[in-house]
DNA sequence: CCATTGAATTGAAACGATTCATAATCTGGT
DNA sequence: ACCAGATTATGAATCGTTTCAATTCAATGG
């Protein structure tokens, strides 16, 4: 039915690896025969057969994406800037979510394997990594995205979380808040538990500073909400002065709640801090501050990382990026406050 | 290097062609038989190549899905509900955003035409199909997303853009706005015109109404700013009474510009309608009123449609799904206006 | 006990591009 | 005219799976 190599061979007069060469290294074909040979699969319409190919070379020429979340914009900014890089290196990109459950991220794993995938870019769900290590020894070359591998066994390319939640939580201190609140949750989650970390370890620093934790089920505005309605219900002396919450989505969700609540003010009553600066933190009912994570510059260097590993081969160096990230200032926690040196 | 059906079947002490039957169809296969095949195949790690397969079967497994814009989260939840039901009927969906560019369309494309893809989902850039008319010709079967063919060449699933726009100025026009403004841009996209059009109609039909075009380049928060920017510059008495923006985006970013200004209130100065009901537009500044499209099931639809078109051949009758979008009220136009019945 | 049927299994052909050892052709130097 | 060396071109083998006509085997009925 479609047009193959064989077709062009015939048509063109030249056999089916002077095409295949005309394909790959036009360098070693004479420059007329490149001409006939590219005129005749212009005037076919002829078009590669990838399958063939990657038969034939025993991998593909795309690389795996595995998210936690496809719906969350900081993914879909990762998603954005890998599939871009993958793009300009002539690879395209399997994205898939794995939704926070096991067995979604092992059935795209499956899937992923059964395509050769050239490469895999994941932020796994659990800790356990026995998987990825099986994957890699098969040849493929794994990079772990928004999640450092602890031991350095893996290539990783991350935000250093820790000092997000650190960032954070010293900036609502000089801001002369004392109680502070944490939203975030489910605690399996490694990002969350790295946010939390850094906060507490600047209140304990601060004599006089408490953190009080409001657990979520999820990262979503919608559990945003319901803690913050939770806050707003507390009596007013009871309401932490600040809050820090572990991703915009629950941040906007609390600042629903609360402005919607009448009985606090943002930042006055409350001053509030999300995690990521998606696009839409800004333009929030009180503009969001924010911790900014180069999302799609997370995604760009990912695929890169995963090239360079691709060309090395199985004793590739491991590369562990850790973008630092920043405080992204807004009115939430009020205006003309001073910024940490 | 990996293991392959010939592997098991040494292993097992059966022909390949069996392997594959109890891969395939293991009904054909005698119960024994298949038990122990499937013991070696989980003992030797095997996983199926993929590539092979499809070079066999002729064609892929995937969909591809081009978009226009992966981060709005319009074409998010289009591919979400996409991806959703093609897992559901055993397929994959290849996705890629054009980015509004007629040469990452043109990549895509090429890449999707070598993978073999089973059938495309397609948000064109351009009006010009004649690059899907050839694709469809070699056996591809091709649905338009979000975008009718006006000559009904195409199956398409789509929102009515018009009514879209028409319901839009309608309700401007209830709440006593007379002089309109109209933010979105580049005509070059059909949507724009479409909506725009819709509106046109409804002013041309009232006595005093009018519409004035503010373009933008892009229908991204960011131009959106800018244009709401252009109009806080005005005098008062030239700006408009009321603005139906292109789409949420464009809105919030309007939005944002107003009220930073200072000078304009929403709605008592200007109401402001948006387009798409993106999930954000409800936690804006002041909550967004909305035209929604059924987003999610539009890409469910498409999917449907596409496995329609499949099964059926190339000589498939074309289906047009039109969906009639609705208007979702909020504060910026207003609280207690009456609904348009 | 043979013939017939049906189930289970086999193995070679096919899919289409790439590779690589080999062959053909061309250069220019003597 | 001849040859060495470089440049081009060839085509059979290969990748791993699926398919299908052919074969084997066992069971059933006459």
């Amino acid at each position: 039915m479609a047009i193959s190599v064989r077709d062009v061979a015939r048509e063109a007069g030249v056999s089916v690896g002077t095409v295949s060469n005309v394909l790959n290294r036009p360098a070693m074909v004479s420059p007329s025969t490149v001409t006939r040979v590219t005129e005749v699969i212009e005037r076919l319409g002829f078009v590669r057969n990838d399958a063939a190919r990657q038969l034939r070379a025993g991998r593909s020429r795309s690389f795996g994406l595995v998210v936690l979340d496809a719906r969350n914009p900081f993914f879909m900014d990762v998603t954005h800037g890998a599939q871009q890089r993958a793009l300009d290196n002539g690879y395209s990109v399997l994205m898939g979510a794995s939704d926070d459950s096991v067995s979604n991220e092992g059935r795209l794993l499956d899937l992923f394997e059964e395509q050769r995938v050239a490469g895999l870019l994941i932020s796994p769900v659990r800790t356990d990594l026995s998987r990825l290590w099986r994957i890699r020894e098969a040849g493929t070359p794994v990079v772990l995205v928004d999640r450092g591998s602890g031991d350095q066994s893996f290539s990783s390319v991350s935000v250093n979380d820790v000092e997000g939640g650190r960032i954070a939580a010293q900036h609502l201190i000089d801001a002369s808040r004392r109680r502070i609140g944490f939203v975030g949750g489910p605690m399996e989650i490694e990002q969350v538990r790295h946010r939390l970390e850094g906060a507490q370890s600047v209140v304990a620093a601060v004599p006089g500073a408490s953190l009080e934790i409001f657990g979520t089920k999820a990262l979503s505005v919608f559990e945003g909400r319901a803690a913050g309605e939770r806050i707003a219900a507390l009596p007013a002396a009871r309401r932490p002065e600040a809050i820090f919450a572990a991703n915009d989505l629950l941040a906007m969700g609390v600042l629903q709640a609360l402005v919607m609540s009448g009985k606090v003010r943002v930042p006055e009553d409350i001053a509030l801090v999300g995690y990521d600066d998606i696009a839409f933190a800004e333009s929030a009912v009180v503009p969001i501050t924010s911790v900014r994570q180069p999302a799609v510059e997370i995604g760009r260097t990912a695929v890169d990382v995963l090239l360079r590993e691709a060309e090395a081969g199985p004793d590739a160096v491991r590369e562990q990026f850790v973008f630092t990230p920043k405080l992204v200032q807004r009115a939430s926690t009020g205006a003309g406050l001073p910024a940490r040196p």
